[in-house]
DNA sequence: CACACGTGGTA
DNA sequence: TTACCAAGTGT
């Protein structure tokens, strides 16, 4: 991937790992090609209004992350000389940033020797040593010790070791169907050693028909594409009323139209976009935030 | 700590 | 068609 380039910037790591959170690689390349291509540097998108961020985002879903990517954009100009930090603990202080993506950012940007742990790496980790097919819902305190104590101590190596195993776990040892036969280390899996028992729990899949969630997007939706504010009447009326059904902005105010939402839920999915600063009121209509 | 938060591909 | 799932974070 281009942010694993030598010639990669920080700024173009942190970019890429804010998109990777819960997106899947081939989604999030040709965003990031157009998002670095736009804003090379944090400075260049910290001076846009965040309603560009939101609306550039496109599709990749969870908006917010791009609201809080600008947000630190921002911070990074403000706190840091305009640079991404390479310090975990400042990364951290960052709007988005978590412990992987400091992790990440700190390993992957600045060759830093960083306990990184995603979802890949701890899939691996709960095969091979634990010998479960999935990990536990939650992140635990005792993976961290156990990631920790694997972790090379040579900084270089550490960096590749991370890499590698969260690479391992994108590619071969995968969620479903894992290709044992390809790995590396399956001699010493306990979870194939163990007969490759299937997962102790089901998890809950997120729901999302019906959802405030799913009203919510289709708003985004709409708004992304409108270049003036939208009276939350518009919101409520068939698309047909409204003549221009058919092209633009009228596909995905049809889409919405199609959930059949209920009024008080289409009332709280603008309440709650307004709340998260995804939306703001404008001339008596929503829009993106100026 | 459980829950909310978008979206589209795949089995 | 349904359900899972993809390099998580904030509350």
């Amino acid at each position: 991937m281009p942010w694993r380039s030598a010639a990669c910037p920080p700024w173009g790591v942190l970019v890429s790992e804010i998109m990777l959170q819960q997106t899947p690689v081939v989604r999030v390349l040709p965003v990031w090609e157009e998002w670095l291509r736009r804003w090379p540097e944090p400075a260049d998108l910290a001076r846009e209004p965040a309603g560009e961020a939101v609306r550039s985002w496109g599709r990749l879903g969870y908006p917010r992350r791009a609201l809080r990517l600008h947000a630190a954009a921002v911070a990074i100009g403000q706190d840091h000389g305009g640079q991404v930090p390479a310090d975990y603990a400042q990364l951290l202080s960052l709007p988005g940033v978590g412990s992987y993506t400091a992790a990440a950012v700190a390993a992957f940007a600045y060759g830093r020797r960083e306990t990184v742990v995603d979802t890949n790496i701890r899939r691996v980790h709960a095969r091979l040593f634990s010998g479960t097919a999935l990990p536990s819902p939650a992140l635990t305190a005792a993976e961290m010790r156990l990631a920790a104590g694997l972790l090379p101590d040579d900084a270089g190596t550490s960096v590749r070791w991370n890499a590698s195993v969260m690479e391992l776990g994108a590619l071969v040892c995968t969620a479903r169907a894992p290709k044992c036969s390809a790995c590396p280390v399956r001699e010493r899996c306990a979870w194939r050693a163990a007969g490759e028992p299937p997962p102790s729990y089901t998890p809950k899949g997120q729901a999302w028909h019906g959802t405030d969630r799913q009203v919510r997007g289709a708003v985004m939706a709409v708004l992304r594409l409108a270049d003036a504010p939208i009276p939350a009447e518009m919101f409520q009326q068939a698309p047909a009323d409204l003549g221009f059904e058919a092209s633009g902005i009228g596909v995905p105010l049809a889409a919405l139209h199609r959930l059949n939402s209920a009024p008080e839920q289409l009332e709280r999915a603008l309440a709650g976009l307004l709340e998260d600063g995804l939306t703001e009121l404008h001339q008596g209509g929503y829009r993106l935030p100026g």
